[in-house]
DNA sequence: TGACCCCAAAGGTATGACTTATTCAAGCCA
DNA sequence: TGGCTTGAATAAGTCATACCTTTGGGGTCA
């Protein structure tokens, strides 16, 4: 997954320094020194220059150098805009813009889900449903969230639309996300699990209404553990 | 907006070649081969063939070549390639998704909005609802699109969400789009309207769930005019 | 048949020369 | 004084070229 090439490595390293705010807005990167710092070609700092720049985290200008850009700005959807905020000092605003975006997607695809899932889908839902249940009781946190992210991945993709699946990259983030910082507890919530149980009946039966009000009820579940105060 | 310099001419015009579908998943392009066609240096070619690459529309590997990707592994929230796609082949896909997307945030966005938008905010979306009302009824379809994309945009923003905010121009395009190709009725509909005039005033009051009730209203009522059959 | 090795092909990097746009300031005119 | 023109300095943009590195594929040999 990560690019590969010296301008990989100057991206990995400048990309989430930026997102950080260790470089602030308004900073002005110029390629001579960027060359310099990092000892690269003119070649390598121009071509992770131009990607900072497709993702809005950057512009250039003649004479003036490369200026970083207000966070407004930010292609806040770019995959790798949003794994460098999740890893660094942004994580929580990240993770709250995440949840909300879950609130809003997931009942939607669920719904859909419900209409369109193949019995495949359904198949491995329902037996997704059984892991969850039976590693939330034993406790095994790692194999809980494997498969509560391949269990939201499915619902996402059974939705037919792209846009949703797409998304399953950044839920599994928050998932994985929540985990690592000990923000579950010991147990998973007996009332979540059900509530997966629930979606993947519903979705099943084809039932578009009922999975999407469980999934809803798991979303806005998951947003107030985490932030019980602020649900932006 | 537009990219400048050749490279951004070159991006221009590998990218909706490869989103349209004129240049199929699976083939390959040489460097040395776009140089020649496009007469400019390797350098260009480079920085356009980088960006493409983040965009997951192309990868390039040694010894074989950029290879144009399936499909799956674009990364359809890019602003450009989401711009790309309105404005090729894929236009009814992607005003599907689109359409999707917006079913699903855009209330989200409303209820959050109705807890936290400004007396300015207020005041702007009450404006707004007043000349949608007139220039639906007046019929003048231009204004009528400028207005209900600043509403739509102003509703996102006021969510406090930036990635509900980011999807203001994505939101914009289908509004758009929906006018350029006469998918609108001469008179939009008054219902709509009368939902708009709903959302403004649930915000003023703070009144999150009857927001997000009138949104979805509206929403839900433009994809079904843009495609009866099939919610996908 | 299969394992191994070698080479050519294509991208990756480095570098020097040159071009072009843009800012900033000095100078000029009103 | 104030605004306008002009010119020089600067940093990005482009080009051409040379060389490095990886890797797929074909050929060889056991």
């Amino acid at each position: 997954m990560e690019i590969q090439g010296l301008h990989g490595r100057l991206l990995a390293d400048l990309g989430p320094a930026i997102t950080s705010g260790e470089i602030p807005e308004g900073s002005v990167l110029r390629s001579e020194e960027l060359e310099a710092r990092y000892g690269v070609s003119r070649t390598v700092v121009r071509e992770a220059v131009r990607v900072l720049e497709a993702m809005r985290l950057v512009a250039s200008r003649r004479r003036v150098g490369t200026t970083v850009q207000p966070r407004e700005a930010w292609d806040v959807f770019d995959p790798l805009v949003i794994r460098w905020r999740l890893a660094g000092a942004d994580r929580g605003a990240q993770l709250r813009s995440l949840g909300a975006l879950r609130i809003a997607v997931e009942p939607v695809a669920a719904g859909l889900a419900a209409g369109l899932a193949t019995a495949d889908h359904c198949r491995e839902l329902s037996a997704l449903a059984v892991e969850l249940t039976v590693t939330a009781r034993s406790g095994d946190l790692r194999a809980f969230l494997r498969h509560d992210m391949a269990f939201h991945a499915l619902v996402l993709r059974a939705s037919g639309n792209e846009m949703f699946a797409h998304l399953a990259d950044a839920v599994g983030a928050v998932l994985a996300g929540r985990t690592e910082h000990e923000l579950m507890p010991h147990h998973p919530a007996e009332y979540a699990v059900a509530l997966h149980r629930e979606v993947a009946e519903a979705v099943c039966a084809q039932d578009g209404a009922a999975a999407e009000r469980a999934m809803r009820g798991i979303v806005t579940g998951a947003l107030e553990e985490l932030a019980p105060s602020d649900p932006v």
